[in-house]
Formats: structure tokens, sequence, C-alpha cells
RNA sequence: GCCCCUGUAGCCAAGCGGUAAGGCAGUGGACUUUUAAUCCAAAGAUCGUGGGUUCGAAUCCCACCGGGGGUACCA
């Protein structure tokens, strides 16, 4: 059957709105109130002169009441299928049996599958399915929606929560002519009119803080990042990173900012500090523990190693406790493998794992009383990285060395060593003051608040092998 | 990249060497308070693709394709 489809309708009110606002009624009670509401029908039931729907709007479910003598074109009502969007209007009631309902006075087609739903009652179970052909699992999967709430619920308090501290929000540019500010192997592009290569960024990082030197204090980007690389339960090519930068601050300053952040999290997404993740309790309430990367080899591993340790000691260590390594590797990579391995996979409450060694931070400032050290450090909750953060390093000439190591492990074989990026340097000349950085992973800190195991529950279309049409 | 698992109608799903159950949706019919409505009827499947083994393959083997998990790599 084909309908005249209306260019425009107007809704006066959801699902959601009736339930609170008629969810009281007595059973078998009626308004006298008119609305109109539209959604997709998801369920239908006809007795013979008397229909029953269910329709699904963005906020919920309600029943749509049909009698015959009531509802115009009744046969046709009856006709729909199970997906076809529909407006209706009609007068706000309760059923017999106490389902709050509208009559079905009037009501009009507004669009019509072509395609049958899926089993009314399971769902879709195949992943694949779900992650293809999201426009079916958000109807279908009412869970599959609420996260994807929770998401955008998480983005907009950030927001707010760094708006209220004099943070500003920017756009950097995604095409970077050097890739840097993180360890990744990049996509590559190229743009035909400049004629020219350029390489999808792995991090806004070294634009941001570009930015502190030019004088905007609190800065903070929502980056989409693309880092070429595996898929998994924890990664997506394509996936969001929330980094900000405060000048005059350093990584003291950036810890209680996380842990404040994320506590204010989850009490507003979840209603409490503590939450549950996988079946585990994990408590985010501020103040979060502090240690050592070494305190916690030492602790976990029983190794007591330093980077004052011997490198072929470092290593002994490494291969008793599996720790694959490469010739290459120095005693702070040794230390950050023996750590990776070791301690991080058991840390389940929220811990900063502090003070990481020089040779693998190559934009952090040195520790201001450890030599070889940096000022950085991670936040792990459920044994999982929530956050990078550091002391920026703000000497040019400091930096200069440091982007030329890697250079030398670039041509070591290291695909993922940064490259010198001398405007960079250029605006380190300038003077970038004391400054402290931070990057959070928020597909990943989304997980966590959301309670789900695979990064593809909280990102709406995740990177597929292209489906082939024949 | 490697290892394991997986692919049966639009969806859910049984069968695991003897020639494709069942349910939902769709179609036709009955039914004025149902809510995964119910009842009756008919229909719908190159069992992911291509080879092989076998008298016989959805079932066993090989390759390929898609998907999942793990591992490696990785902010």
């Amino acid at each position: 059957m084909s309908h005249q489809i209306p260019y425009r309708f107007e809704p006066d009110a959801t699902a959601a709105v009736l339930a609170e606002k008629y969810g009281h009624l007595e059973d078998g009670s009626e308004t006298g109130q008119r609305v109109t509401i539209a959604g997709r029908l998801m369920l239908r039931r006809v007795q013979g002169k008397l229909a029953f729907g269910t329709l699904q709007d963005g906020s919920g479910r309600i029943q749509l009441f049909a009698p015959s003598k009531v509802t115009p074109h009744f046969d046709d009502f009856t006709a729909l299928s199970l997906g076809d969007w529909i407006g209706v209007s009609g007068e706000v009631m309760k059923t017999r049996r106490g389902e709050l309902s509208v009559k079905v006075e009037e009501w009009t087609v507004l669009a019509e599958t072509q395609r049958s739903f899926p089993d009314k009652f399971h769902g879709i179970t195949d992943p694949d399915l779900r992650y293809r052909q999201r426009y079916v699992d958000l109807w279908v999967t009412p869970e599959a929606r609420d996260k994807f709430v929770l998401r955008s619920n998480a983005l907009s308090l950030m927001r707010r929560w760094l708006e209220d501290r004099d943070f500003i929000e920017v756009e950097t540019p995604v095409f970077h002519p050097i890739p840097g500010g993180a360890l990744a192997r990049p996509f590559t592009t190229h743009h035909n009119a400049l004629d020219s290569e350029f390489f999808l960024r792995i991090a806004p990082e070294l634009y941001l803080k570009r930015l502190i030197v030019g004088g905007i204090e609190r800065v903070f980007e929502i980056a989409r990042v693309f880092r070429n690389e595996g898929i998994s339960t924890r990664h997506n090519p394509e996936f969001t990173m929330l980094e900000l930068y405060q000048a005059y601050a350093d990584y003291g300053d950036m810890m209680e900012l996380v842990e404040q952040l994320i506590e204010y999290l989850a009490i507003e997404l979840t209603g409490s500090a503590t939450i549950t993740y996988d079946g585990r309790s994990l408590d985010l309430s501020a103040p979060w523990r502090r240690a050592t990367l070494v305190e916690l080899i030492a602790e976990h591993a029983g190794e007591l190693v330093d980077l004052d340790t011997p490198v072929e000691e470092l290593r002994t260590v490494c291969h008793r406790h599996d720790v694959p390594i490469k010739d290459s590797y120095g005693p702070g990579k040794l230390l950050l493998e023996l750590y990776e391995k070791t301690v991080e996979p058991n840390l389940w409450d929220p811990i900063f794992v502090v003070d990481y060694p020089e040779e693998v931070s190559p934009l952090s400032r040195a520790h201001r009383d450890k030599p070889g050290y940096t000022e950085r450090f991670e936040a792990i909750a459920a044994g999982r990285e929530l956050c990078n953060a550091f002391s920026e390093l703000y000497d040019p000439a400091e930096q200069r060395a440091r982007f030329e190591d890697q250079v030398k492990a670039g041509e070591a074989g290291d695909e993922e060593a940064m490259a010198v990026d001398e405007d960079y340097l250029r605006a380190l000349d300038y003077g970038l003051p004391p400054t402290g950085g931070l990057g959070i992973g928020v597909d990943r800190l989304v997980m966590l608040l959301a309670d789900v195991q695979t990064i593809r529950d909280v990102v709406l279309f995740p990177t597929l092998k292209p489906e082939v049409f024949d």
C-alpha cells in the first residue's frame, strides 16, 4: 500500500512525557486530553474490531488503542507493517488492563518500511548485523541506544565542566604534514591541489601546545584521532581523545583535575562515584592513590629495579617474568615493558602511575629531582589506561634532542617513532610557559562508565571491512 | 600477522554423515481490552562461496570470504 507522506509532522507529546504525566491514571479511565505523537510501530495486536499497537519514539514506548468505530481506515491501520513510522492523534486513556494508551482517532503514515524488522522478541544477536546496520540495532536493542545516550551526556558534561574552569574548546587540523604528539603509525592521504602528502592526526597535542604559546592559557579539544593499528575490543582505528593544556600548571595539577573530573562524571552519569564494571565494584572517588612506576614493579613483580640497575640485569628480570624485549631497548623501555606486563593488568582501583622514564616520554619535562625520569603519569582503572599526562617539555633545545633520539629509533626500525617537527620547535623558541597537559581516551572512559566490554558498543559505526554488495 | 570459534529463509534458531525442525515477521482467514495476544491455513532455504572425500555432505577435509574472541602490535 502506498501512502501520501506528509512533508512535516508536529507531535506535541512523547512516550516518556505521557508516562510521567498520566502514569498514575486509574485503570479504564479516560482523560479528555488529546495528544499527537509520532514514532515507529513495533508491535501490533489485532482482535477483529479492536486493535492495539506499541509505538516507540525517541523517549520510549506507548500503547495505541484502536477500536474500529473510532479509528479511521481501520483495515489499513491493522495492515501497517511492523517498523512503519506513523503519527497518531487521540485521547490519552488507560485500558481496563491498566496500560496507558493513546486512542487512535487520527493517524498518518510517516514512512513505510520496505524491509521486515528483526524478530520482535529476540531482536538482533548477530554482532555483524548490529554494527553494520546500526540504524536497525538502535530501534530493536534499547540497551545499545542507552549507551550512546550516556556517551553523549558524558561529552556534554565534560565540556561544561571544563568551560566552568575557563578552558576554551578549539579545533585543530586533522591533516598533519608531520605526524606527531604520540607514538603510532598514521594513515596517509594526498591533497591534489597542493600536491602534498598529509597524515591524519594521531594526536592534537603539538597544535594545542602551540596555542598555549599563542596565549590561550586553558585550552581543550575533543579530537577524533586516527591510528593505523589493529582492531580489538579496546581499539578502533578512529577514536576520540580529550586533550587539554593548562598554562602555569604541572602534572600534580593534572592529577587533581583528572580525579575530580572522573568522579564528577561517574556521579552525574551513574548516580554514584562507585560504579560496577564487568561485575566488579570500582570506587572512583577522589583522591586516587599515587605510586611510581618503580614502586609498583617492586610491589607486583617483587623486583627492586631502577634506571641505575645495570641493563643486563634488567634484561634478566624481564626474562624472568616472560616479558618479551628487543635488543634496541634501553633501561627506560625495559622498565616500561616490565611494568606493562606485570603491573598494569593487575591494577583495579584507580591509581596514578607516576614518573615515567625519559627514554619513553619524548614530550614530557624532566623530573624536578629524579634524573632520567619525567614528570609524566598515567591513570589506570579496572586494569585499563584512562589517561596520559605530563608537565610539558618547554625547552626547544631539549625537545630537539628528544626528537632526534626518536629519529634514530625510527632509523633503527621503529615504525612509530616521531619525526622532527621544525615548526613546533620554532613555536617553543617563542616560549612555552610551565604547562600541564592531559589526554583522556574518551571511548575507553565511556566504556568504563557505561559498563561495556567492547569499544564497538560505544562507537556508533565502528570500523569494519567494507561490505561487498552483489 | 598468528591461534581458536563461527556463518542454516528478513530476524531468532534446531539439526553435526541418510537427503533441511520450530518460532517471529510476511500472506489469507477468525476474533472489541490485548500487551512476545491467540487460533486456523498456505507459503518462504543455491544450509557464506568454491573445490574435495563419500553410494550419499548443512554435517567430514582444503581454500577463500564475512564476523566474533584471544594473542601480537599498539596510547
